[in-house]
RNA sequence: GCGCCCAUAGCUCAAUGGAUAGAGUCCGGGUCUUCUAAACCCGUUAUCCAGGUUCGAUUCCUGGUGGGCGCACCA
């Protein structure tokens, strides 16, 4: 097995300390701006090793290590900086070394990738977007989705196995009202009737008429379940369409119907009364929480009508993912839904299950600006902003990337206009522009049918060893560490993080290492070499968040 | 009232309890007869307040202040 430069830092790191193992959880990372001078790659390994040796002192660890360091294939010096850093500049043969496992390995760089004891689990079956088919999807929906779909992405380039699941509420109040919204529009617009009045809580959004309109006649408008299933499968199929624009799919589309209809929900509200955890009051059962981890307010499980509430079957819906054996049942849900956490953890302990296998992201709204000014939207029923109009005005990359680049527990300005611009003030351009030179130079090298003899031979000649080429090597050997972050954070900022700095060191070796006219022909194919590198982990970095990789712009 | 998230440069945002808190934008000044100047290079600017824990706090804890959200027989 060939080990990444990192991994093999980090062994040659636990060997000099004088412990067992691979050191697999020691942190690496580029160093500030006066250390890159004279070093690559920095880990605080004094302070790691301070922790597990409670009174010594970190800098005097960390010396320790470089005095049983000798020297290694890989590294041209090491060196100890305060407080605690373990600071190692890299040789030649290490940085074509590097590219050379980019190369090798391809889109499935960085393979050598270890996870397995970092708190990841090792399958996920993962909720996200769920969003009720009443209507199509609208902008507020859209970051579920994307970050859903991006921790998929990610997770599965790592090995781990990832279900991605879409819950469908096609049952209850909601549902009930968008039949009665269909019925009158049909009464509106295909019988005529246009003095009807629009039920109060219905969905007024202009789609229910578009329906109506492309409805036969002779359907009966009191028959509010005949409208009802009408409208819920041409909202799902909306959905479908807008997410399939988005780049996002789903194993699985779970209707919460077929808990009911199956009598899961049924056993559930059985199990919890017969454990002590309902209280019957004016006719509805409540559950109680007395007794668990943790204490919150009733909440109504059965309603005095009979019918059970959103809050039982999704507790059926959890009983169920909780049975299939994953590590973990993941959800996304919007930020408005993180009292609701707390009581699905207390329900699922009620019933004996795991609770501890299920937990939930929240992602904080978005306010979407134009020019640095909110986007004011109408208040009248049912209008607002689609992620379908997003999509058809900025495009999916820019509303992936832009998205993907903040933290999940963070609310955020998604503004229009910035991402309509094709400047460096957005920040996927930088990105894709860097991928899209880089074909260029290959154009480029066919029509003028540029050919090194080392390139036939097959041969890779050094790289050169100055401080751009450096970086650029040093940013392809840390790809690893962003997308161990992103997974373990779950949040794909650290990726999009990456990805500027990465592009914006090539742009920069770019204007200084030309390739084509660089007379040396084995500078030129080992500088050629390290563009298909980068070229390669840009690639690999954007289609894990869902983004393209154009070959011009 | 109770609870959750957030507060960093003029603006939009980074920072795994650790090095001189980073990017981009804005503003000012330089770079193209040379693979895309949609770029590059140089320069100015910041941790909301008050305590606490720690060798060390933007990060953790407590209390404020400010913004967003939630506390349904809705989902």
């Amino acid at each position: 097995m060939r080990l990444s430069i990192l991994d093999y830092l980090r062994q040659a790191l636990v060997t000099a300390a004088g412990q067992s193992g691979t050191g697999e959880a020691l942190p690496l990372e580029a160093p500030p701006e006066h250390i890159r001078q004279d070093f690559d790659l920095s880990c605080p390994i004094g302070f790691a090793l301070a922790a597990q040796n409670p009174g010594q002192k970190p800098l005097a660890l960390a010396q320790k290590i470089l005095n049983n360091w000798s020297a290694l294939e890989f590294v041209e010096k090491a060196g100890v900086h305060p407080p605690a850093y373990f600071n190692v500049r890299l040789n030649a043969k290490a940085l074509a070394e590097v590219v050379d496992q980019v190369l090798e390995e391809q889109e499935r760089y960085p393979s050598q990738i270890s996870w397995k004891n970092q708190n990841l689990p090792a399958s996920v079956l993962l909720e996200f977007c769920s969003a009720n088919p009443t209507g199509p999807l609208h902008f507020g929906h859209a970051r579920g989705a994307i970050l859903g779909n991006t921790l998929f992405r990610i997770w599965r380039h790592l090995g781990i196995e990832v279900q991605c699941e879409y819950y469908i509420n096609d049952i209850g109040t909601q549902i009930e009202r968008l039949g009665c919204s269909l019925a009158a529009r049909y009464r509106q617009e295909i019988l005529g009737e246009r003095e009807i009045s629009f039920p109060e809580d219905g969905y007024g959004g202009e789609y229910l008429s578009e329906l109506a309109r492309r409805l036969p006649k002779g359907l009966d408008p009191g028959n509010a379940k005949q409208f009802a299933d009408l409208a819920k499968k041409e909202m799902l199929e909306l959905i479908k369409k807008d997410l399939k624009e988005l780049d996002v799919s789903f194993d699985r589309w779970y209707p919460e119907s077929s808990l009911h209809a199956g009598g899961q929900v049924a056993r559930i509200l059985g199990r919890l009364k017969a454990s002590g955890h309902v209280e019957e009051k004016e006719g509805a059962w409540w559950f109680v929480s007395k007794g668990l981890s943790d204490e919150d307010k009733e909440r109504v499980l059965k309603r005095s009508d009979g019918r059970a509430t959103y809050f039982a079957g999704d507790l059926a819906y959890h009983e169920d993912k909780l049975s299939r054996g994953h590590a973990l049942a993941l959800n996304i849900w919007g930020a408005d839904h993180h009292g609701y956490v707390p009581r699905v953890k207390l329900g699922l302990e009620a019933l004996g299950l795991p609770a501890k296998n299920f937990d939930a992201i929240l992602v904080q709204m978005v306010r979407l600006v134009r020019d640095g000014a909110p986007v004011k939207l109408s208040k009248r029923a049912g209008e607002y902003l689609t992620l379908g109009e997003i999509l058809g005005e900025v495009g999916r990359d820019a509303l992936r990337f832009s998205l993907n680049s903040r933290s999940p527990n963070a609310q955020m300005d998604f503004d229009l206009e910035l991402a309509k611009k094709k400047a460096m003030e957005n920040p996927v351009f930088l990105v894709q522009y860097a991928h899209a030179r880089i074909c260029s130079i290959a154009r480029e090298k066919e029509t003028r049918g540029v050919a090194w003899p080392e390139e036939s031979a097959d041969q890779a000649p050094p790289l050169e060893e100055d401080r751009k080429t450096r970086a650029l090597v040093v940013a392809l050997a840390l790809f690893s560490e962003a997308l161990l972050l992103s997974a373990k954070r779950r949040s794909p900022h650290y990726l999009t993080n990456y990805l500027i700095d990465l592009a914006g060191s090539f742009h920069s070796y770019y204007e200084t290492h030309p390739i084509l006219s660089q007379s040396n022909s084995a500078m030129a194919f080992s500088r050629w070499r390290l563009c298909l590198a980068v070229r390669q982990v840009l690639s690999t970095a954007l289609s894990l968040l869902g983004v393209s990789a154009p070959d011009k712009m």
